[in-house]
DNA sequence: CGTCGACTTGACTCGGCTCAATGCGAGTGG
DNA sequence: CCACTCGCATTGAGCCGAGTCAAGTCGACG
């Protein structure tokens, strides 16, 4: 039997917003909980989708390798969030692997199942169109931005995208409330860690950011923002 | 009425793949042809998606410019893609701007219309969701290349895309079957019109490449991929 | 034959990457 | 409680890919 937080947050994510509480009640009645602990993958790049994943808890990290090596960290997910929803909808493998960055908590669905529910219950359909979209005009802002950007206004996007996402308030400022070392920010921003730390450090000095070991305190967002915009 | 050679066509699609001919006749009644000026615009970034765009004929240019005047070139529409359906699908503004290369034929719908259309034929809907995660993909992977890859690699990528897409036999290669000039490969790289031209001469000095104004051979397309794969 | 747009090429510059050394804080085991 | 170790961060030196600036050349078209 659901609870009835459990309908609440269903209701409120992405994919199942909009939906009838009893419709909702059986969708959650299908899911099963998995705990994933820091630092393990919930699913590997290349690996067959054999579940839908809905982030319920903590911050999941969505990467990419290539095969000559450079790795590139595509986004964080929130809870609400639903990592690899593209390849479980299209049956492909996983174009990334999914980490988790704090200890975390997820519900999953059977593929087959996510197949059901989505032909008894148009609406998942219609969301997962929708949300499947605003990913793809996510990726080409993204691409826009490797393609024309120079690395400093990228780094600034980064963590303006990071704060937005994921600040919470602290001293003169708010932080990224989860651990977010120099080489995550460089594999989010297409640069090196010795760059970012160049970058982030003039940016101390100036005022802007404040940060320390894994940590990042933006303490001027205006400021940051007009980087991104060209000084 | 609709021709048997329309319907064929629509069924061919990949929007409206897997559809009874009673449904393609439905939805064939519903389109309006539309022919489009080589270098005329289809639509225009930041526009109200009012209609849904079927290319039958030609060439469409997809390009985006942003703020600060860089403009980049997504990809190129050949007969039987959707330009803009996302944009369409989701009701926000386009997120680019469509010019046809060549003189170019495409079918329309109404927004109103997909929206019915796509409540009666739940398989449109399938399509739909396939083919912008198919989207997303293909952004993904552009970033990448964006991201970690070197010019000369992203050169060489883009013309292997373009003549798998449009290639034409011709003497001893393939050809680009439409006007492609340095600038235009430059907005697909990510790059500038001097770096493809320097990069072009000394592939063609090599033998990987033929060209002239507005012309592009591929004469050995293995050396190509040898330098996407990194020499 | 002049003009214009596409292309080529050289010279120079510089952002950002590589390589390399060092500093620093947090666990961990004795 | 201290010494050791390890991963994260900082910083300098040097280099190179690729962009910018600046002339040209070539071919098409009026």
């Amino acid at each position: 039997m659901p609870l009835q937080d459990d309908l609440d947050f269903l209701s409120r994510t992405g994919l199942f917003g909009g939906l009838a509480p009893d419709a909702l009640e059986v969708i959650a009645a299908r899911a099963t909980p998995r705990l994933v602990r820091a630092r393990q993958a919930v699913f590997r790049q290349g690996g067959e989708p054999t579940h839908l994943h809905l982030v319920t808890k903590g911050w999941v990290k969505i990467g990419h390798v290539t095969g000559s090596g450079a790795p590139l960290t595509i986004r964080i997910m929130e809870p609400g969030d639903v990592p690899g929803c593209v390849a479980v909808f299209r049956r492909t493998p996983y174009p990334a692997t999914a980490t988790a960055i704090v200890d975390s908590r997820l519900l999953t669905w059977p593929t087959t199942a996510v197949g059901e529910l989505m032909e008894r219950y148009p609406r998942i359909s219609a969301n997962a169109l929708e949300m499947v979209g605003g990913r793809t005009e996510e990726m080409l802002h993204r691409s826009r931005e490797f393609a024309t950007e120079p690395v400093e206004r990228r780094i600034a996007r980064v963590l303006l995208r990071l704060v937005t996402q994921a600040g919470q308030p602290v001293g003169e400022g708010m932080e990224v409330s989860f651990p977010l070392s120099r080489q995550d920010i460089a594999e989010m921003a297409g640069t090196t860690l010795h760059t970012v730390s160049r970058t982030l450090r003039m940016w101390e000095r100036s005022g802007l950011v404040a940060g320390g070991r894994q940590r990042v305190v933006i303490r001027n967002e205006k400021g940051l923002r007009a980087v991104t915009a060209g000084d």
